[in-house]
DNA sequence: CAGCATCGGTTTGATAAATGAACCGTTGGT
DNA sequence: ACCAACGGTTCATTTATCAAACCGATGCTG
């Protein structure tokens, strides 16, 4: 193995439950010698990526990994790296996918993708903000969300947009638990009638959820079997996208998402 | 020369203005050889840090970097904490603030903000390094580093990058006992012409000096008058970020800030 | 369309680098 | 006062890395 990743897997050590190492433990846990440890350190140390604490003690990231991530958003902005994803589901699934974001206590639109494979469709363009209650995106959302701000949403108004919407508080919060179970979310017509909409939750560096993946599909074609496929492209389709951003899968979700008989983590 | 330093200064060859690169021009950027350089990228991007893009041309930085500056924020938000007194500087100032760090024995941006005031302003987003000996953040720096540092430092080559860049060690020595006199660095024109830059020495716990505070303005806005107020603005958030960060202020300097009520000597 | 330059990527013997066991001086707990 | 564990260093051995030449593919030009 080389050098340059020994030295790379060294950055991997640092968690946020482990967030400085001292030096044997580095060695200890990435398995070299203490020596070779030390030098690689040291270079990562040169580099910025990582720093001493004061203490000459412990060791954890350092500065330069900020200027990185800024350089890196600005040009390539999440948007712009998950599209390609979002058009690929499309195609696979035939129909509208979708992915949205939480602005603020929001759920709102980042960019959508449509399949050519059937003339009739869903259209996301005009869609501004996804009700959590009524949509499969705000469900899987609102479900990984802290349990405070999980139920200052549920304390707003929750208005019937069609006569399949879930209102109750209490409905959805069996339905929540539902869907944590299952590892993702279905709406069957609560936002339009016509439409039935898949989502699974996304999640940032830190393992906070901060959106989702969605397909919305025409309720006819929904079938069992259609739906099937829907999720299994899902659940792939959101390991690329929080491979791309750089997010960190639960390890709940990542076991029911195996299990699902969909593929599993594929490096790039 | 370690191997994985010269990995890690791969990275440092991306920049806003060079956000992605081929493997050729990456070799001839850094001085190696295309072998060499593509098995450098390589361990790169099997870690995540780069990535290529879809073309197989190209390469940029990776996703790896986002969970990294997560990790860092989350456990030592410098940047994050300095950014509002950055921000407040510059409006304070009209000017455009940044604040740059030591990494290895080199001085690099951390972050930035500019003032509304103007529409002229000073950009700092493709500044990758300061040069210690045409910079006010250089000379602020340098003049606190150990003796052994700063001359390693004053030994290298010192480019005249305008016609009033000081390049003789010696008359950049004196310029240095005149800072650690007077407690702040100005530079003239020394980085760009129509540059006038400003700045204070930032300190860490143990009393060592790891960076700076400093005003960029542009040359024909730096009356005596407006100088003054930089400098007083510079050392109020000079100290604001000192101790945000937990650092610890030489009582030497805590003395001269203090009493700079009134408008010191000009240094030529 | 042919010629040519350059691209990303691969092979080779020569060489510079990484390695790990043993070894310091310190520190902190008992 | 002791001892174990820490961060850091040394040095002979070994191994991965280097540079130059080489590929096939791509794309630009005359």
């Amino acid at each position: 193995m080389s050098t340059v990743v020994k030295a790379l897997q060294l950055l991997d050590l640092f968690s946020r439950s482990r967030p400085q190492i001292g030096l044997s433990d580095l060695a200890r846990l990435a398995g070299l010698n203490k020596a070779t440890c030390f030098r690689l350190v040291s270079d990562l140390c040169a580099a910025g990526l990582v720093e001493q604490m004061a203490s000459g003690r412990d060791y954890r990231l350092g500065p330069a990994v900020l200027r990185l991530a800024a350089l890196r958003e600005a040009h390539v902005p999440l948007r712009e790296a998950a599209l390609p994803v979002l058009q690929a589901l499309a195609a696979q699934t035939g129909e509208t996918a979708h992915l949205s974001l939480m602005v603020g206590a929001e759920l709102r639109p980042l960019a959508h993708a449509y399949s050519a494979a059937h003339a009739s469709k869903i259209t996301m363009e005009d869609v501004q903000i996804f009700p959590f209650h009524a949509t499969a995106s705000g469900l899987a959302v609102l479900t990984h969300q802290p349990p405070a701000l999980r139920e200052q949403i549920l304390a707003r108004p929750l208005p019937a947009l069609t006569p399949f919407t879930l209102t109750e508080p209490v409905t959805l919060r069996a339905r929540l638990r539902e869907i944590e179970t299952l590892g993702f979310a279905e709406s069957q017509g609560g936002f339009e009638t016509d439409v039935h909409s898949f989502a699974v939750p996304l999640f940032d560096a830190l393992g906070r959820c901060t959106g989702a993946l969605s397909i919305a599909a025409l309720a006819a074609r929904a079938t069992p079997a259609q739906a099937l496929v829907i999720r299994r492209a899902l659940v792939g389709a959101a390991r690329a996208v929080i491979t791309l951003w750089g997010g960190s899968l639960p390890a709940r979700l990542d076991t029911i998402w195996t299990a699902d008989g969909s593929p599993a983590k594929e490096p790039s």
